[in-house]
DNA sequence: CGGATATATACATGATAATGTATATATCTG
DNA sequence: CAGATATATACATTATCATGTATATATCCG
């Protein structure tokens, strides 16, 4: 894995991406018509969010089929987690919580 | 603001940087020593940090105190809650209702 | 005032990254 | 097999970015 989730993400145009597989999986020419750039550049955002670990692939004939993955998303999670405190403190003692919980 | 939130984040100092600031306010040469680049670079990532609303500045004396501010945790959080189903346990039955919506 | 300390900025440089065009590869259809 | 379609990749270009060195600015203290 080349690059970082956060890296990953710094790019709109990935981010855009990523949106658009919220609902589920997409061929790489559905992706296209959202993304706003060239095909070529879908395909290599696409590269980047895989090897990232954001999506997965698909292969079905002559098409591809991407789809979100979750590990990064509770990658960023667990970081943000580190803030919490910093600005919820109601889910600070939440999570706590759920810490106990988990670790009876 | 010239970047946003998840290029702020992108570089790995810059996490650094912030990471040093989990606990409470830094003065620059703290933050420095934690860094491990030279002072220029890091006054450029506070900069950069400052910009993204990341953190703080309060002037005294000859230093200048950086402290972490909430906001684009926040938001980094709300974008994170818009995926949170992909992984979440607690909102798998949210999740399947809302495939089961879709393919109707 | 004058030197020391803390921080920021200008400049140059090397590295990385995003993009389009053109092309390659694979699969489908007739 | 031949053309069409879907996707990936090589290449060139341009823009952005992280970094160090050197210097500027501000504040402190004698």
């Amino acid at each position: 894995m080349q690059i970082d989730a956060f890296q990953a993400l710094a790019d709109p145009t990935r981010r855009r991406i990523v949106a658009a597989l919220r609902l589920g999986e997409r061929p790489v020419g559905d992706i296209v018509r959202e993304a706003g750039i060239h095909q070529s550049g879908v395909s290599r955002h696409l590269r980047i969010l895989h090897e990232s670990g954001f999506v997965s692939m698909r292969p079905d004939g002559q098409h591809r089929y991407y789809a979100l993955r979750p590990e990064p998303f509770r990658e960023m999670d667990g970081w943000l987690a580190a803030y919490r405190s910093l600005w919820d403190a109601r889910l600070d003692r939440f999570a706590a919580a759920l810490e106990k919980r988990r670790r009876k």
